[in-house]
DNA sequence: ACGTAAACGGACAAGGTTGTCCGCTAGGTC
DNA sequence: GACCTAGCGGACAACCTTGTCCGTTTACGT
């Protein structure tokens, strides 16, 4: 006997539509359970399968697709986050001579805590449009701070904002492999001080 | 009717241990197939299945597993055969007072060439054992050269061991997610352009 | 020539991941 | 307290990858 065909007679895996903060109380739990979870596992490893995240964030695998429909709407979701942290910071920064600095050391604290995340974000840059969109509100905040640093003096002259991105990933590059934020943390010191300064001996210092 | 039994009956996935000089013709044939292929997928990405290597060698998998027993084999061949030619160059530049920084380009270079391959050494590099005596050897032919350098005025003298694995990682980060080898060969360019001298102004140019 | 063992090749089992389906539970409202 | 629907959860189909198995082919010594 044929099993009847049940079709659009339940929700099924619809996907969450309403704004975060009109769900029902237990949507909302589970979905900010879902996004720390994800936080937590992307912070070490961007090789997360979907189903950790919902064992981690202790619901259903129905649950997390419906909040998520795919692993870049996730990671989507933890960027943008992150995103709005950056925004303030260089809100906060503006006009400072030294602001360039300050965000450029912001991004790789953003890959010390989250390199998992940092990772998926260059893998999918080319096909996520949203992604491309993120790297572009970077590129606009970071574009003041850069004029100004020059202007100050404090920056190479060549350096260009193509060379910031090259900048993040020789730091993300850096930090593969390593086992956790602590490893990650020393590693980025250790980068900004070779990126500042150079390996060079100046020619003369007398 | 239970099949009979017939294990050890043939010769299977015995795998190959004569010498690749000593090989019968064809298996001999085979393997450099093999191998070729491998350093064309293995150029672009290090996500490569076994079974691409094996029908762009125009083998069989069961060929490919008899020569390589696992895919960390036939990436410490073709691992090996890299330091090979490493140890020609380090040789070769010996005494010179930039042999550091020709040494150094030609990490770049190997990266530039596969760059797979160069993510799978590091990310295979706590677990492979092969893997981290090729690393010791790279460490034993950089140490005379980052000594001359330092000793000719022509480095910090802060630059540790350490620091040129780290700067390895970050060239090998920049190139992440690069579609080709003529991309990967700019963004070497100007990655050694910004670790050479920095990004921060010197001081007092005038 | 010819026989033997080395080598081949492709089917396949095992294991793991993604995203969907659908029967059930329980939050919010009246 | 009862209803109704948004939301839950976990089984599962589909797919991919690795490494093994075993019947067949072929190079090479005699």
């Amino acid at each position: 006997m044929a099993r009847t065909d049940l079709s659009g007679c339940y929700p099924g895996a619809v996907p969450v539509t309403a704004p975060p903060d009109q769900l029902r109380r237990d949507a909302r739990d589970n979905r900010a359970a879902i996004l720390d979870a994800a936080r937590e596992l992307f912070a070490d490893s961007a090789d997360v399968a979907m189903c950790q995240v919902a064992r981690r964030a202790g619901v259903g695998q129905g649950t997390l697709y419906r909040h998520f429909p795919n692993r870049s709407a996730l990671a989507a979701e933890l960027l943008d986050s992150y995103i709005v942290g950056f925004e303030e910071l260089a809100a906060a920064e503006a006009g400072a001579p030294d602001a360039f600095f300050v965000l450029l050391r912001s991004l790789f604290d953003g890959v010390v805590d989250l390199y998992g995340l940092a990772v998926l974000a260059r893998h999918d840059v080319e096909t996520d449009t949203h992604l491309k969109r993120n790297r572009e509100r970077i590129r606009e905040l970071l574009a003041g701070p850069l004029r100004d640093a020059k202007k100050a003096g404090i920056l190479r002259r060549d350096v260009s904002l193509d060379d910031v991105f090259l900048i993040f990933a020789m730091g993300r590059g850096a930090m593969d492999g390593l086992p956790d934020r602590a490893a990650r943390a020393a590693v980025a010191d250790r980068v900004i001080e070779l990126i500042l300064d150079g390996i060079e001996q100046p020619a003369a210092v007398a």
